[in-house]
DNA sequence: TACCTTAACGGCTCGCACCT
DNA sequence: AGGTGCGAGCCGTTAAGGTA
């Protein structure tokens, strides 16, 4: 039974929107935690990333709508050759059925679609099509990338088998000077045109800031932290609670130094690999303490993460190269 | 604002496999 | 041989977004 929601012309943005959000909800439903969704500040070709957080491992995603299917009863989707260019990137093709997504969902890698796909030019222009019924065991070329709905985060490996421990789901307060500390890490990651910036959703994330690099394609996460303070000498500590901190090669904790009396951030941020962490901080009860003095010159162990935060956006962009692949 | 390019929709046609 | 259903291919139309 199908509400008749005909989205037509003039709203066919909006159906690439619900289309969009309704595979995010699904993933974040069907995996409990074991999936988390990025999504992109500005619009550079990729439509989410899903990080699997059983392995670490971020997904790029392009997630393609349709409101209608075809008279014989298929879903075609069409796209321009130009706008496939990343092979890893995962598309995501649904059926948006009033309410509901279609029964069956298509989730193929763009190197694979690019192969499987009709190809035709026309005046010059090449584009790529696939069409498909929306069941289970049908014989075309795309059956076996066809998923049921509820299959959907399987197929991503975060089924909710794979989530983890609930109490590991933690809540997130960070006030606002927490909230300070990400805008300001992200303008200055958007001043680089080669990083891609993506913000979790639903907001349950230790990284806060996903930068993707355009040329290498490499990820880097950014769990960030704002220290507040009034008095240059005084020590202040920064906490990373352990149950939900995960070392990982592509994540970076970014403390900040906020000078709470002239309103602004410190020339310098701290930015330290998650792999050293441990080794940096002492532990308290639950609890990962760095300790530093933010409003000094002068950050005891610390030192050797000191980063110019004006040029946050190069640094970055240069752990990405670097790490390319 | 006008013009151009791209994305998306969806109707129409074709061919093959299988059944009667 | 003819009918039928499904998978596939072709391309016109429309809207949106970009650019001069």
């Amino acid at each position: 039974m199908k509400t008749d929601a005909a989205w037509h012309h003039g709203q066919t943005l909006a159906a690439g929107q619900v289309a969009e959000f309704k595979v995010w909800a699904e993933l974040v439903r069907q995996s409990i935690g074991g999936l988390h969704v990025f999504l992109p500040l500005r619009d550079m070709g990729i439509d989410g990333v899903v990080h699997r957080l059983s392995d670490g491992d971020y997904l790029p995603v392009q997630v393609k709508g349709r409101t209608s299917l075809t008279p014989a009863g298929q879903v075609h989707i069409t796209v321009t050759a130009s706008s496939i260019h990343d092979d890893q990137t995962l598309m995501v093709c649904v059926l948006v059925d009033g309410e509901q997504l279609g029964a069956m969902i298509l989730v193929v890698p763009e190197a694979k679609f690019r192969e499987l796909a009709a190809h035709d030019v026309v005046e010059g222009r090449e584009y790529l099509t696939a069409a498909f019924q929306l069941h289970a065991g049908g014989r075309s070329r795309w059956a076996p990338y066809l998923v049921p709905r509820e299959g959907l985060a399987e197929r991503f490996g975060g089924a909710a088998a794979l989530a983890p421990p609930k109490d590991e789901v933690l809540q997130v307060d960070r006030g606002l000077e927490g909230f300070l500390g990400e805008s300001e890490v992200i303008r200055r990651l958007a001043e680089s045109s080669s990083l891609n910036l993506f913000r979790p959703f639903p907001d349950l994330e230790t990284v806060e800031v996903l930068a993707r690099h355009v040329g290498t394609r490499g990820f880097i996460g950014l769990q960030v932290k704002t220290s507040g303070w009034e008095r240059a000498d005084v020590e202040n500590r920064v906490y990373v609670r352990r149950s939900s901190f995960r070392a990982r090669p592509t994540t970076y904790v970014c403390v900040l130094s906020w000078d709470r009396g002239a309103m602004r951030f410190g020339e310098d941020c701290l930015l330290i690999p998650s792999l050293d962490i441990s080794a940096l901080a002492r532990v308290e009860g639950e609890w990962l303490v760095l300790e530093l003095q933010p409003g000094s010159a002068h950050h005891r162990r610390l030192d050797r993460y000191r980063s110019p935060i004006a040029t946050l956006g190069r640094t970055v962009e240069a752990l990405l190269t670097a790490v390319a692949g």
